[in-house]
DNA sequence: GCTCATAAGGTACGCCGCGTACCCTACAGG
DNA sequence: CCTGTAGGGTACGCGGCGTACCTTATGAGC
């Protein structure tokens, strides 16, 4: 039977079937055996190109995920910092997130997987974009410029992923998010002036 | 030979052994052969006690720190919020720590062992610590009393938290702390005013 | 067209770790 | 002294990772 296939389109055809285990059966479930099965081929190809799983189950993430990067524009820093703090919650909430999860915590005593796993997971993306929002709030005079500041940008993301990581998993209740605005976000940005 | 070990004895020599397992190679690294060994005994024992690693890991971590709660009372909030985060800070990056995430990472994908940690590690004992220490504050007219508030009583160890999770590892520096104390907490309590 | 290095396919295997089964042996308590 | 219970010893099944080795297609260069 003609057409082995080669290269680039082998490759994206293991990604392709790593990220539907990813989905299917989250990155603890996701074994070599059934990824070659799934994708028609056998453990050499893949060992080929990822040294081990992780590195694969990286890649397919990746793969799996081009989220475009959020960047709200309400008028007001509320509905701007709820609407990123929601599309976050949406985002880790789905099979994705909890996929993104299991990755995480797989790379927790990997130092070098967690650095891989930063990179791609567009984490520094994020905190420019609520740094822009911040800069955009104090430009129009919602927010003292002393307020401007990294610290201030990121605390919001990181009291989301702080949640998930107390609760045992699937999603935030929308009231969380308000609270994480309304009682830390604005006060913490007003509390700059 | 005498003196075959029983019940209690054998227990807490079993725990004795997993903990020194956890001490020496963290919970990826402790299995279950090796801690039967240690312990001098065999893995029968250690299955009619815990249903499996994750339950035995957990209870030799317990065994392992009983963390003596801090309350530190150095007449400022600025003073007592950095000592709490310094006392954190120290055991997270100490052997204890990295034990404590190896057993957080295994856990994040069983809700049921989430649970188990988080009534184990004293978490909620830490909360209501911050919750008296903004309570003392505001009591010395140092704080407004509307921001004795849960949200705002637990943001510092949420940050800390995912400042560890973000680094891969090892220990938070002190400008962190004093970042998050100064650029964040100290800020969000005065917005409450 | 032919040749040949290269990459894919097939398969088997070593290793390790978890959890289980089975049978033997000490020991406590009646 | 006898017996049930719990510990000890050992072996094994299973699954998953990563590797080895050989066969087979394929396309690049002559």
């Amino acid at each position: 039977m003609g057409t082995r296939r080669r290269g680039e389109e082998l490759e994206r055809a293991i990604l392709h079937a790593a990220a539907a285990e990813l989905r299917e059966s989250g990155y603890s479930g996701m074994t070599m055996d059934r990824v070659a099965a799934r994708a028609g081929t056998n453990k050499n190809a893949i060992y080929r190109r990822w040294p081990h799983r992780a590195a694969l189950g990286i890649a397919a993430y990746r793969h799996l995920s081009d989220a475009a990067m959020p960047n709200p524009d309400t008028g007001t820093l509320r509905g701007d910092a709820l609407e990123m703090l929601r599309r976050a919650n949406e985002t880790w909430s789905s099979p994705h997130g909890t996929i993104l999860r299991g990755l995480l915590a797989a790379a927790a005593d990997d130092p070098e997987l967690l650095t891989l796993m930063r990179e791609r997971s567009g984490a520094d993306t994020m905190d420019r974009a609520w740094l822009g929002m911040l800069d955009r709030a104090a430009a129009r005079g919602e927010a003292p410029a002393a307020a401007v500041r990294p610290r201030v940008a990121t605390a919001p993301m990181m009291l989301l992923r702080a949640e998930y990581a107390m609760r045992g998993i699937p999603s935030v209740p929308d009231e969380v998010l308000v609270e994480i605005v309304d009682e830390v976000f604005l006060p913490l940005v007003r509390g700059h002036g």
